[in-house]
RNA sequence: GGACGUUUAGCUCAGCUGGUAGAGCAUUUGCUUGACGUGCAAAGGGUCAGCGGUUCGAGUCCGUUAACGUCCACCA
């Protein structure tokens, strides 16, 4: 690696080797280490349907970060990564590829199908995971995972056949969410509901008698064909003479019961309802109580079947439009009221859902929530922020049973056998049932459905770790530290993942969620395909670099919140990672001796005792910050500690002894610069990882990689408060030079002898070289008093600065701006005096609070003596 | 209908256990400062959404109102 740095740092040049360097090294492997404690994250699997988005990589650099942080601190780290298969995003996308080669998935059959599945998990599986490898991901892809693998497979057989013995799992025959277009049923979660404007149908329902009508209000006049009853509530006056007569159903001509049902809202509509037992929850729900038949007037695909008589062959909206216009012929249409409501969509493409009759199967939620609910209530498991516990709460609390079969080809077959001559059900992990084992048949064949995808995922934590076998690594890392998720996937995984981790490990599969939100546009949108404003962190990286992209995606974030990816942030990081670069350029190019490794000098100067106690103080508290799952302030607090503390004022002032003539001091100044850069590049290593490794590599270093080296430890022996302190004295009196020449338009060039009047003699005796390098002085001199009447004068708490520059003071203006300052200052005194005579505030208040009130107090009283002098001093010239 | 979140400088957002408000960007001024103009030095800009309460002390805790947003429920 050269020692000559370009002035620019160029991610393109660095990123990709020191990937490379890193996952052909086997950095990122652990096995396990009886000696160490574990540390485990389980990556959430993308699917392999997905290219990476922002969404991924802000999941992945928060993990990273984590895992990079822990693995520094000497914990046996596991970042487990694996893909998904993705059950009916990937056979959707499958079947439009084919669908465009004219081909449809009846041509292919199961088996010609699964095969081109596979052809395409091949193709495009690995699509995702180059790209986490393009944000540094350092996950263990020795023990990449895929939720379909033979070892995931055999975890979804065992966990199928365990919970239908306990008869956790059951078929049967109910109403369930059914896409048309995916011809699937999906689960209540993947359910989304949007608000659409539509109308409420009033119909008239002639009673058989004919002694008059019930007139009714619908949403969905097309299902009429398969009503079976209208309800009315048992308490309403209105109806409840004709509780038990009969109605005669418009168009069909069939006769159905009014029945009485507490389900009805009396004030709601009309107060009668149709009722559709096959295609409405609650009217399913009606019809079993009322023992009413089910008629199911749609197919798969939701077109009208033969139970619809003459809109048999018609689209369910087509159905819609062609049912109304017949009622308004028969004179049953009474009124179109516009109405807004809910319709459901499936989560996948949108297509309106329709609520469908079918035999399906099941898992029993109730026995798996409660411990689950305990889990986390109890501590166990610990969501951060803290509020989605209610969200989970909320959830699991109300949770129904889990429709877990999916009528698609591209997923975990159910391990379920039928028995076509004694009907007997075979549940078994065997792969293959020729006979009957209850009536010795070969008349048997399997299931056609697949499980929902998140059924396999659900196992994720302890069966990519090898279970159901006892292997070491199960033994060893599960259960796993800490989940990063987004909120979006509570319901679907994160809940999953808790009961089954109980249920199957009796352990939950992590201690702590960590919650983040959603990445949006720079307008607050989210990105979406369909708005086409979705940003690629690839070309992002592209732009920025990885660690600029990272450091934008961890900075200014907090937990569970949503964030706005703007590309002026990913610029300031890029910045960020350019100043880092520089600073490094400056510590290397004077860096002409040979330095084995970094250590500090013998002789500390009063500069290296306070930016040591700055480091040090760092070091503390983003190592805290980090076990507190605070990125965003850690990250935070080492951008301002090496912006503003290391490059703007430590490499300044180092300047001085690097370009003195004491070779010891040079030494020294030197020592302290690779000590500070190379520590601080450690604690900056989780978070932005290339530039990192590449500058830690180029500055005298032991061992081979920044990523397995030690994390910095807060060390007492480096804690020089005091100094500190007496140097933050200087810095104060630089700081108020700086700040009147610039008030005073005095270009930096324009050097001015410097006279500093103060108690701290010495302090500033030692600061005076630092005023002439940061603060335009010509030359220092210190001293108890001055009395130089024509200088202009600049007060701190702790000296007074006189620089005479007679030929640019304004006095009038310089008396003007002193009495102003003095007035600000004693209004600050004023708010300190009155919490000091505050007796409440005295006796109350804890010590250290009222000490530093003290301390405040005095400070200022000593200023404006010293503002009060100046000013003395001018009017006397 | 229920729950939750947000409301802090012109913009985007931090602010961890309550102790006299911060960053980045933008704006203004000055700077060929031997690491960096993707930079340096400095300045302006906020009654922390409103109201009430707890407290010696509230951006921070409690209550309430408003606006915006999200999730859940689904009265056909």
């Amino acid at each position: 690696m050269s020692k000559q740095l370009d002035k620019i740092y160029d991610p393109k040049s660095v990123e990709e080797r020191l990937y490379q360097f890193w996952e052909e090294n086997g950095y990122f492997h652990m096995e396990a280490d009886p000696d160490k404690k574990p540390y485990t994250i389980v990556m959430p699997p993308p699917n392999i349907t997905g290219q990476l988005h922002m969404g991924h990589a802000l999941d992945n650099t928060l993990q990273d970060i984590l895992i990079r942080f822990r693995r520094m601190q000497g914990y046996c780290t596991l970042w487990l990564p694996g893909t998904d298969h993705a059950s009916i995003a990937t056979e959707a996308k499958i079947v439009a590829a084919m669908a465009e080669e004219g081909v449809t998935k009846e041509d292919l059959g199961r088996d010609g199908f699964l095969e081109r599945a596979w052809a395409w998990k091949e193709t495009y599986g690995n699509r995702i995971t180059t790209q986490l490898r393009k944000l540094g991901s350092s996950c263990d892809w020795q023990r990449e995972r895929f939720t379909m693998d033979e070892g995931c497979s055999k975890a979804v057989k065992e966990v199928f056949t365990r919970l239908y013995e306990k008869g956790l799992i059951y078929r049967g025959e109910r109403i369930i969410n059914w896409c048309p277009h995916c011809k699937t049923s999906i689960s209540d979660a993947e359910v989304e509901y949007s608000e659409q404007d539509s109308f409420f149908w009033h119909l008239r329902y002639p009673l058989t008698d004919g002694s008059g009508y019930i007139e009714l209000a619908t949403t969905r006049p097309e299902t009429m064909m398969g009503d079976t009853a209208v309800a009315v509530h048992p308490d309403d006056e209105r109806y409840k003479d004709l509780v038990g007569k009969t109605l005669m159903l418009p168009l069909m001509n069939r006769e159905i019961p009014i029945v009485a049902d507490t389900y009805v809202v009396p004030e709601f509509g009309t107060g009668a309802v149709k009722i559709t037992p096959a295609h409405d929850p609650n009217d399913f729900e009606v019809g079993l109580r009322h023992n009413l038949p089910v008629i199911n007037i749609f197919d798969e695909g939701a077109v009208v079947n033969e139970n619809g008589g003459k809109y048999c062959g018609m689209e369910r909206f087509e159905a819609r439009k062609a049912v109304v216009e017949d009622l308004k012929a028969g004179g049953f249409l009474l009124e179109v009221e516009p109405h807004k409501h809910n319709v459901g969509e499936c989560y996948r493409c949108h297509t309106t859902v329709e609520p469908w009759v079918s035999y399906q199967w099941f898992v029993k939620m109730e026995p798996l929530a409660k411990p689950a609910i305990e889990a986390v209530r109890n501590k166990d498991i610990r969501i951060i922020p803290e509020r989605f516990e209610k969200t989970y709460y909320n959830w699991m609390e109300n949770i129904r049973d889990w429709c877990i079969s999916r009528q698609l080809w591209w997923g975990h077959r159910l391990p379920v056998w039928y028995c076509d001559d004694c009907g007997e059900i075979t549940v078994t992990k065997e792969d293959n049932v020729a006979v009957c084992p209850k009536c010795g048949s070969t008349n048997i064949r399997q299931d056609e459905d697949t499980l929902d995808t998140w059924f396999s995922s659900a196992l994720w934590p302890f069966s990519t770790l090898g279970w159901p076998d006892e292997t070491t690594d199960l033994k060893y890392f599960y259960p796993t530290n800490t989940l990063v998720t987004g909120y979006d996937i509570i319901f679907f995984w994160v809940s999953r993942m808790i009961f089954s981790g109980l249920e199957n490990m009796g352990e939950a599969p992590f201690n702590t969620v960590l919650m983040h939100g959603i990445v949006r546009d720079s307008q607050g949108r989210k990105m979406s395909k369909s708005l086409g404003n979705g940003i690629d962190p690839l070309e992002e990286i592209d732009k920025y670099g990885a660690d600029a992209l990272r450091f934008t995606l961890a900075t200014g974030n907090s937990p569970g919140n949503d964030m706005r990816y703007m590309p002026e942030k990913a610029e300031a990081s890029r910045n960020f990672a350019n100043k880092i670069w520089n600073a490094a350029r400056f510590v290397l190019m004077n860096l002409d001796e040979k330095v084995a490794a970094p250590h500090l000098p013998e002789t500390l100067a009063l500069e290296d005792k306070w930016i040591l106690t700055r480091y040090n103080d760092v070091v503390k508290e983003v190592t805290d910050n980090l076990e507190k799952f605070e990125l965003g302030i850690a990250v935070a607090k080492l951008y301002d500690f090496i912006w503003d503390i290391l490059c703007d004022w430590y490499i300044e002032l180092s300047k001085v002894r690097l370009n003195g003539d004491d070779a010891a001091a040079k030494a020294d100044a030197k020592a302290v610069l690779v000590y500070l850069m190379s520590n601080t590049l450690k604690l900056l290593h989780p978070f932005m990882p290339f530039i990192t490794e590449e500058i830690w590599q180029t500055l005298p270093h032991e061992g081979e990689t920044v990523m397995k080296s030690d994390w910095p430890v807060y060390d007492e022996a480096l804690n020089f408060a005091a100094d500190a302190a007496e140097f933050e004295r200087i810095m104060d009196g630089i700081r108020a030079v700086r700040n009147r020449r610039a008030e005073m338009n005095v270009a930096p060039s324009k050097k001015a002898a410097v006279y500093v009047a103060t108690k701290y003699v010495d302090t500033f005796t030692t600061g005076g070289v630092f005023f002439e390098k940061l603060a335009s002085a010509s030359q220092v001199t210190v001293g108890e008093s001055f009395d130089l009447p024509g200088a202009v004068s600049i007060v701190t708490a702790d000296a007074t600065m006189y620089i005479p520059m007679d030929q640019l003071v304004d006095f009038e203006a310089e008396i003007a701006r002193l009495t102003k300052e003095k007035e600000q200052t004693e209004k600050v005194l004023a708010g300190v005096m009155a919490k000091l005579n505050n007796e409440a505030f005295v006796s109350k208040a804890p010590k250290p609070i009222v000490d530093n009130q003290r301390e405040a107090a005095e400070k200022l009283q000593e200023k404006i003596k010293l503002i009060d002098e100046s000013i003395a001093s001018m009017q006397n010239r």
